[in-house]
DNA sequence: AACATTACGTACCTATAGTTACGAAATTAA
DNA sequence: TTAATTTCGTAACTATAGGTACGTAATGTT
């Protein structure tokens, strides 16, 4: 169960698995309510112990820090390649809306959206994961950004509407989205409000 | 500074001021986050003891719960009245919008909306502030769609667009306007995303 | 074998926040 | 004046959760 690591140094091997962590927390904030898992949560749910999670991830703060960085780097890359590629704005957009109100139960992955559940309780994390909710919450920006800005330059996109007004109007979309499906609201209908919304730029 | 009573009882006469408590609870609550503001600081602003408000309100739950509903009359009204008035739905939709987007210096209160708070950490609330929450979301969807339905009849609305959708719609744009507005966005920005998510209907 | 090094985990510490026990105070009724 | 009633507020209690002191275990190095 020892982690991988070379070269091997000397002293007593590490135990902690560092990923598997991440992984457990990612999920039980998640799923749950990312203020209202307490450490000793994870530390129950991995088998690791208290001092071993600080010696990794030195205070609450960190862990909450690292586990929104792996979380993001599990699921923003679909968004990402989405935006990115280079299909025409009509089919992106689409492929972005199937994505968003995928079946969570078929993916294995709780409902919602960890950045965006964090954004709504900002005040309640501390400095470093604080920062890293800003750094990922202006990337997913800048994405949605470069995106249009590729689509008015292609003539697929309203030119009369502001480039910075519409990223924010992509990002408030997809927290509503995200907000509604934690709540309960089923994905047909969340589609057909996201459909809906994103009408107003056709 | 005791609060009017009649017929006066007997007993020693009751010091804490209910009404200001409740203002004062609700203002916390809304201009910070409804889940960090302990009962004591309640308590230091208003000149309250601690077992005047468990007293007076059970526990923080049923502070809460009272302190939500508060806010509820304090701030729905308006919204109760051009939703439920007899303008035609254009005129009532721009009240809305601009009402949604005033000021809120000028009006001297704080910014976002505290129902749409609570619902973002809805599992940090107990029995009595969760129900509260509920039924006043209920009420909200709920005036929404008696004003759809009424455009609807009057030919001012789409009738393609079910009305629980377009409920669900109107509440999720409102509840983003309302989060920007607490992140600082700009109500002029604020005002021109609600205008285009709108514009879908028109 | 002895030492240096690194990580482990039990058992604590501390702060915070919700909650309450209880005796004192202020009023009306008898 | 005394009793009955109602509320007051100090000073606790309790549970939770973040955080750590410290002795022990497991490895490589000499």
């Amino acid at each position: 169960m020892s982690v991988s690591r070379n070269p091997p140094t000397r002293g007593r091997p590490k135990k902690l698995d560092r990923e598997h962590v991440l992984k457990t927390a990612l999920l039980c904030y998640w799923a749950d309510s990312p203020t209202d898992v307490p450490i000793s949560e994870i530390c129950e749910k991995t088998g690791a112990s208290k001092p071993s999670l600080y010696r990794e991830f030195g205070s609450d703060d960190g862990l909450k820090e690292a586990a929104l960085d792996a979380y993001d780097e599990l699921v923003s890359q679909r968004r990402y390649d989405i935006l990115a590629g280079d299909q025409p704005y009509d089919e992106a957009l689409e492929a972005l809306i199937t994505h968003t109100v995928q079946d969570r139960k078929k993916a294995d992955v709780p409902n919602g959206c960890l950045l965006f559940a964090m954004r709504a309780r900002r005040e309640e994390f501390g400095p470093l994961t604080l920062a890293k909710i800003d750094q990922l919450r202006e990337n997913s920006l800048e994405q949605y950004r470069q995106w249009i800005d590729r689509a008015k330059s292609n003539a697929q996109f309203r030119r009369d509407i502001p480039t910075d007004t519409a990223a924010l109007y992509f990002d408030a979309q997809m927290g509503s989205a995200m907000r509604l499906q934690k709540e309960g609201v089923s994905n047909k209908v969340i589609g057909e409000i996201l459909r809906t919304a994103f009408s107003a730029f056709g």
